[in-house]
This record gives C-alpha cells, structure tokens and sequence, in this order.
RNA sequence: GGGCGCUUAGCUCAGUUGGUUAGAGCAGCUGAUUUACACUCAGCAGGUCGGGGGUUCGAGUCCCUCAGCGCCCA
C-alpha cells in the first residue's frame, strides 16, 4: 500500500450514513467474486474450512448468527494474510427434523406401501387428518420445502456479511452428496469397519426407528417403585424385589444382586417363581446390580434398560421379548418353549388382556393384578429418575431387537482418543467433551435408520427359495454406479421382478443417520476423488458449536480416521451458546428463542458481528443489544473519522513514509506496529475477540487523541514538512485501522476503504509491520502529550467551560525526559489544548497547573 | 459419582509467563456545544478481584480447601 497513499481519492460523501451499506455491497461482493476460491491454490496457500451445514428445517435463531461470524472474522483474517480461502456453504436437509416438518407443512404421511404418484400435489393447506402419500411423492416434498428454506437461511448469511464462495454450496441430500455417502459405506465395509447385525437396539415408539448413543439423553422423569414378591421355586418362602417398569414383569428371565451381597449370595444359582405369570428364573450375581438400589436385588427383563441388555448378553438369558415397535405389547403363547409357566391358564388369560396394549395401559394391568394377588408388597413409592429419551422424543425409548447397520467405534476407541489429543482446539478445554463422550462409549454407531427421507444404503440381499432374506451375503454395487437406491435400483443380474420374490432379492430398506452423512462434509464439500480433494483436506478449521462435539465432531473425526488415516481437520474452533438476556439457555419449551431477523434490521449487520466476535471461542455469551449499539457507535465512527482524515489529503500531493518525521508521528506508527503485531498473533490463536478489543481501543485513541492533537497541523497552508509527516501518519494509520477492523465489520470497511482504492479491502494484504518501517519500540511521545491533555481537559470540565477555552499557561513540573517529550510535540499540544504558553520545570515528580483565560 | 468452565465496579467483560496505584465499555452523575461525528466530546464517581488457608520480597494471577452458578460424561 503505502509508499504512495492517497493517490487517488473518489468523491467524499457530504452526509456519510451506514444505512443501506449491506444491500450495496453484498450486490458488488457477488459481482466482483471477491469471496472467491481459487481452485488451482497450491495447499499451501489454501485456507479450508469445514463448514457446518445447518438443518435448514430448524429455526433460523441467533446463535447461527453468532458462531458462522466467528468463523468469519477468522475466514476474512485468513484471506487477507493471502490465502485462497475455501469456505463452502452446505444444507443439512436430510433426516427426522425435515420429514416433521413436512409432515405439518403439507398435513401428509409418509406410507412406503404406497405407489408413486407422479401428479401428486398436496392440500393448498394441511387438513385435520393427515394424508398418506408414498415414499417417492414424501421425499419429494422433503426437497420442495428443502430448497425454500434453504434460501432463508442464505439470505441471513448475506446479509451478514458472511463471506461464504457460494459456487461452493452443497447439500447433504444432493445427488452427489449420496454417492459420496455411499463410497464412505462401502469402503468402510470392504475394511470390515461396519457390520450389520440383528440386535437389541435402543427405538423410539413414536418415530419407530433405532437411535443411537449420540442421541440420547437422560431426562428426569417420575415414577414408582414397586415391591413384588417372588416366590422360591422350592416353596420355601419369597424374595422381594422392587422395581419402576412392573408392566415388564412377563419379560422377566432372572433376578440379580452383587456377587459380594451377603443377603443374596445363599440364594445364587437358586430358582424363583414370576408373580402372576408363574415362569421359574434363576437368581444371578452380578457387579452391576447395585445393592444400594432398592431391596438389593432387581428384576432383569429383556429388555427394561440398557443394563438389562448387559446382563442379557454377560449372563447368557433367555430373550422375552414383548414390546414391538410401535411400543405396543406382541403377541405371546405361554406354555411354548420360549414362556414356560406352572399355570399356563392363568398366564394366558392375563396376558391376553395386556396384547396389543402401551406400556402405560400394561403397567396399570398387571399393578392392578398384583394388588389383587397380594404379591404387590405396600403402595408404590414415587422416586424421580433419569430415563434415556431419543432427544426429539417425547416417549421413553423402549428396546426393541431389530436389524441395524453399526460402524464399529468400540474397538478403536483408544485411536480415536489419540486423534483427540493431535487435534487443536480452540478453546483447549473443548477436548475433554470429547475425551469423556469416547471414554463413555458403551454400544458402536449405529447409522441405521427406519426413515424415508436420507440417504439409503447401498445394498441388497439375495433371497433363498423360501424367499427369506440372506443377510449375511449383501450385494453391493461399484463405486462407478453410485448414487443407488436399492429400493427402486436392481442389482446387477436381477430384473426388478425378482424384487422381494424367492430366489430373488431385496432391498436394504433403511437411510442412513444424518451423522453418518455429514460426517463425511470434507469430502462432499471438497469432491473427494478429484485433485481438489487433494487441495483442501484435511480441512485447516471446523469451526461448530460444542453441543455437536459428540456428534458431528466426533463421527467426522471417525470417518476420516478410517478412510484417511488423518484428521480431517487440524484446528477446531468451538462457539459456545447464545443465552437469553437473562442468562437463560434458549429453547422453543421456554420460549425465549430469538430470531436475528429484527435484531439485524434494527442494528445493521456490521453491529450484530461486533457483538459475535466480542463472544471469546467457547464462552456462553448473553444477548446483549446494547454491546450491539457500540458496535454501531464504531461504524459510524469509521464512517467519521475516514471522511475527516481522507478529507485532509483532498488535494495534496501524495504522501509515503518517508514524509513521517515528527516524533510524535513516529511514535504513532510504533504503536500501530505494536497493534499489527498483538493483533496478528491473537488472530493467528484464533482469538479473534481479543483482536478485536486491541483494535479497536487503539482506533478510539486514535480518534480522541491523535487526530486532536495534529488535526491543525495536518491542515497546514503550506505543504511543509511537520505538515506532510501528519498527512503521512494519518493517511497510513487509516489504511491499517480499516484493514484491521475489515474482518469484523466488513460493510463500513468496505464503504470507507473504496474511497480511496478500486479494489476491495477484503482482499487487501493484511497489515504487515515492513509496511511501517519504523523503530519496533515505541517512545512515550503520544503518551506524554496525551496526559498534559488530559490534564488541561479535567481543567476546563472541573470549570464548566468549553473545551475549546483558551488556557493562558501551563505549567508543568516533571522529570527531563517527560520535559523533553513535550517539546518534541510542544505546537501539537499547544494547538489540540488552546494553550498560550507552555512552562517547564524540571521536578523529581509529574505535576500541572492549568491556568485558564478569565472570560 | 467423575470431569470441565465460570465467580473481578450496578451490568457485560479484559487482565499474557506472578511485578508499580486492578482496567475498558455500558449504565450513573457533572458538564461542554456550529469548521469529521449529538449516532458527539470531556470529566467524575464506582472494586476488601466468591470465602478461607498456603507458597513468595511480592498473588486477581500459583497451590490447597470450601461455596455458588452453568455445562459435559456416567
């Protein structure tokens, strides 16, 4: 920049406002591709970041708002220190929160027995009862409403100033996006990395699909500890258990106590008799089973709870399983094989009222039954506990055996561990959510999900002659083929017409967990198998909230280490929340989620990224508008204080560095070099908040004390030199300061810097301290200066007058050097205070006497 | 139960490897007022740095302990 500044000044607004700048700029920004990557960057000079591809059917609220400017600032800091930066859009559209969200919008169902409607158009508005519609017409209006809401959230980006390369855009339903899917299935299953296997899983009644580990969470809830007596098989007396899920009471197979509880330990090995259902159970040890709890022993039912599967699996029990996928009890005959019982009668004619029941009605039943029966020892007794919820459910996960595809994460936890610990976090701290949630593992990955609108799994199975499904031969396309649908695709050497028949094939019917998709986003983002892969991966920064840590971060830092035998991303930037204005966490039950919409009309946008990037990486930051009023307060102040400075140099000749000679310039510059330094390594830290403090402290400065104090000088008649060296040190401060604050408040940056350049500040080389060429040290000139200031300032506001009010002498008493400062600046002084006359005393200590001019 | 973070002025937050008298902004109070900016400027006031103990010449900062708030994991 700098040797020759000013070189040619565009016209200066009369009446310079920040309104309207977004709308203008984000127009030009387009036009003149300034956010875009540049695809032949060497990896060197690539910044790549991995963005988080949003659920566009959830709300748009102010936490995007604030981590996408976090990011940002980061990705504008980057681009300017030269990088070509990759920073892609994407759309998480696929999964549950979309198929709710279709299914209110339009009032349909999905039925996948159903056939396409090629014609099919919903209702103008949804009806009462909602309308069945096939898989094929479902997922078709998964992506109308996609593709609608897709465009909300991109206008809030623009409108944000978020500097995204939107040729980069992709979504995680898109066609290619399911191949890539697709290829990451299949190499991780041609590695033996995923596994499918009928198992006890955990299932939501209501959404009847299998969750995984990632989705739960423990949610207090009440219930009633019932005590129930068991008879001992050799009729010599009863066991009383306690237990919350009595409804499970015909799914019983043992009872268990710890190996170590003398109470339990004679009765190890022994048998006990069902209340009720009148089946024989063993009595079992195990460490699990906590002699806290209850009376000590517990009932094991298959299956209650996920300890329940544990004891199934250690111990080696019978499977009763009873509750089916809708959370309704199945059918069951006691008196075969698998429900023995001593009175068959008794047991059938209870369980025949239950069949076909909730979990609520049963537990009523059977209560009710062992009331009567006096095996219900005293009243329930009601306790608050924690049960596993799918996060979106409203019902308690049940489980219920079924098939489902797993990506085995257990074995390698101790290599996922150790990716934890090579990846740089931002804050530091972040890593231990991700060391705990992987210590904490208990069940691998399960990606499978009994959805529609995802992307399906690669596979079908042949069928025998009885045409039972053969699942352990799966048959799998070439990566050439992909993306397929094997629902509606045929394998090779199959006609359609075998579909589901004997000697045929079918099918795999289920999608894949949205997790199992978006993490592979460095790959759909970065078109895995072309040389941009190459260019981009691993990724420099994933930026994301810390609430998908184990998620997202997680299930990326897994695929990558499978498939690249690397991270995918070296640095990761967590934001931390959004919190009301009271402190409160936000949530649609509270109500108190805010939309940015109003928030950025009201304030600009430049204001709302000021409040974002004041929020330090992983700090929980309240909504605040009145630190959004200061950021506009700054804009307006860029606005001023550019027009003012730029204003000087209309019609002079232009300045370059080495115009700088007075000392308190120099030491200005030093100062500036000293910003350009903190600021650089604090950005370089990814502590951008802290670049932003620095930054603009020292514009604020600038402002109040330096432009005061050569405001006179830089007018100068005459095109001298203490004249030139002001012009110089304003015009080169300015260029910095704008550059500095561009990634923070890009609108007004933007604005002020195309006053005096063609191209835009956003691609402006990064302020470097060889631009200065000045002493590293800065004196104590300004310092100096600006004390005596303050000093004559407390005068005339302790006296009430203007500060503009002439001041007959100053006297001040200071050591030499302090002395000698204020001769170096002595006229600057005289100017910015309105003072006559200056009287220096030498003086161990600083002291001032202000005397004012008598009106 | 294990872990992480926070606790500094009325409010929101800085405070780097321990080092002068603990800082900023906002709010408050007192003023100023046409030559960049009222979307302005100046000044003032406001803190036993959560409690207790320790290390040190010296602690907001390091160690121990207790308490409160928030979160993560089980």
């Amino acid at each position: 920049m700098p040797d020759a500044l000013a070189p040619h000044l565009h016209t200066l607004p009369e009446k310079p406002t920040i309104d309207g700048l977004e709308g203008a700029w984000m127009a030009r920004w387009d036009l003149e591709e300034t956010y875009r990557f540049d695809r032949e960057a060497p990896r060197e000079r690539v910044f790549s970041i991995d963005t988080p591809p949003p659920t566009v059917s959830g709300s748009l609220h102010i936490g995007h708002v604030f981590s996408y400017t976090q990011a940002d600032v980061i990705a504008r800091y980057q681009r300017m220190n030269g990088k070509s930066v990759f920073y892609p859009m994407g759309w998480d559209d696929n999964g549950l929160p979309t198929e709710r969200r279709v299914e209110n919008f339009f009032g349909v169902r999905c039925d996948p027995s159903l056939p396409y409607d090629p014609g099919y158009e919903p209702p103008e508005k949804p009806g009462e009862k909602k309308l069945s519609v096939s898989r094929k017409n479902f997922v078709e209006l998964c992506h109308r409403l996609t593709a609608a809401d897709e465009e909300v959230f991109k206008n809030l980006w623009r409108h944000l100033g978020i500097s995204i390369d939107w040729s980069l855009e992709y979504s995680t339903i898109s066609s290619h996006a399911q191949a890539i899917s697709q290829r990451g299935f299949l190499e991780m299953m041609r590695r033996g990395e995923v596994y499918s296997s009928e198992a006890p899983t955990l299932w939501d009644v209501d959404f009847r699909t299998a969750v995984s580990q990632a989705e739960l969470e423990d949610r207090e809830r009440p219930a009633n500890y019932h005590r129930i007596a068991f008879e001992k098989a050799d009729g010599s007396g009863t066991i009383e258990i306690e237990t919350t899920r009595p409804e499970l009471l015909a799914s019983c197979v043992a009872l268990v106590a710890h190996p170590d509880d003398e109470r339990f330990k004679p009765l190890f090995g022994t048998l006990v008799v069902t209340p009720l259902f009148g089946v024989e159970v063993p009595v079992l040890a195990h460490e699990l089973a906590d002699p806290e709890k209850g009376s000590g022993i517990a009932m094991i039912c298959t299956f209650g709870d996920t300890t329940d599967v544990t004891w199934w699996r250690e111990l080696s029990l019978a499977t009763r399983a009873l509750i089916g996928r809708d959370g309704r009890f199945l059918a069951c005959e006691f008196g075969s094989e698998n429900y023995p019982s001593r009175d068959v009668k008794k047991a059938q004619s209870l369980y025949a009222q239950l069949e076909g029941r909730t979990v609520n009605q049963v537990r009523a039943a059977v209560v009710d039954a062992l009331r009567e029966s006096g095996e219900l020892i005293g009243e329930p007794r009601p306790i608050t506990h924690p049960v596993k919820f799918y996060e979106k459910g409203e019902r308690p996960l049940e489980i219920v055996t079924s098939r489902q595809w797993f990506v085995s994460t257990l074995e390698h936890r101790a290599e996922l561990l150790a990716r934890g610990e090579q990846l740089h976090w931002h804050p530091d701290f972040m890593k231990h959510r991700y060391k705990s949630w992987v210590e904490g593992l208990n069940v691998d990955w399960n990606i499978s999900r009994q959805r529609f609108f995802g992307v399906p799994f690669p596979v079908w199975y042949p069928t025998d002659a009885q045409g039972e499904i053969d699942f352990d031969t799966p048959i799998i396309p070439d990566i050439a083929e992909l993306p397929v649908d094997p629902s509606s695709d045929v394998p090779r050497g199959y006609e359609e017409s075998q579909r589901n028949a004997p000697n045929g094939f079918a099918g795999d019917p289920d999608v894949m967990d949205t997790w199992a998709t978006s993490s592979l986003s460095p790959q759909i983002a970065g078109h895995w198998g072309t040389d941009l892969f190459e260019r981009v991966f691993p990724m420099d920064l994933r930026p994301q909230a810390h609430e998908i840590i184990r998620t997202w971060l997680f299930s990326t830092v897994v695929r990558s280490h499978f498939q690249h035998d690397s991270l995918p991303f070296t640095d990761a930037l967590i934001s931390g929340w959004v919190l009301d204005p009271d402190r409160k966490k936000m949530s649609k039950s509270v109500g108190n989620v805010v939309t940015p919409m109003p928030l950025l009309e009201n304030h600009g946008a430049d204001a709302l990224r000021y409040w974002a990037a004041s929020g330090r990486p992983g700090t929980d930051t309240a909504i605040d508008e009145a630190q959004m009023k200061i950021g506009r307060r700054l804009a307006i102040k860029v606005l001023n204080a550019s027009k003012f400075v730029l204003g000087r140099l209309e019609g002079t000749r232009a300045t370059s560095i080495s115009d700088v000679s007075e000392p308190l310039d120099l030491d200005l510059l030093a100062l500036l070099a000293n910003l350009i330094g903190d600021a650089t390594k604090a950005f370089d830290e990814y502590d951008y908040a802290r670049a932003l403090e620095r930054t603009e402290a020292f514009f604020w400065s600038f402002c109040d004390d330096y432009l005061e104090l050569v405001k006179i000088r830089a007018y100068g008649d005459a095109d001298d030199a203490p004249t030139r060296s002001a012009k110089a040190t304003l015009a080169i401060a300015l260029s910095v300061l704008q550059r500095l604050l561009a990634p923070f408040i890009p609108f007004v940056s933007e604005e002020v810097w195309r006053w005096w350049h063609d191209g835009s500040v956003h691609v402006a080389a990064w302020p470097a301290l060889d631009e200065l060429r000045t002493a590293p040290v800065a004196g104590s000139v300004f310092a100096t200066l600006r004390e005596v200031l303050e000093a004559v300032r407390r005068e005339k506001s302790t006296a009430k007058v203007s500060q503009r009010a002439e001041v007959e002498f100053v006297t001040i008493s200071a050591p030499a050097e302090f002395l000698d400062d204020v001769r170096a600046g002595q006229g600057d002084l005289k100017d910015a205070g309105a003072i006559r006359e200056l009287e220096l005393i030498e003086a161990a200590d600083v002291a001032f006497s202000v005397s004012l001019v008598q009106a």
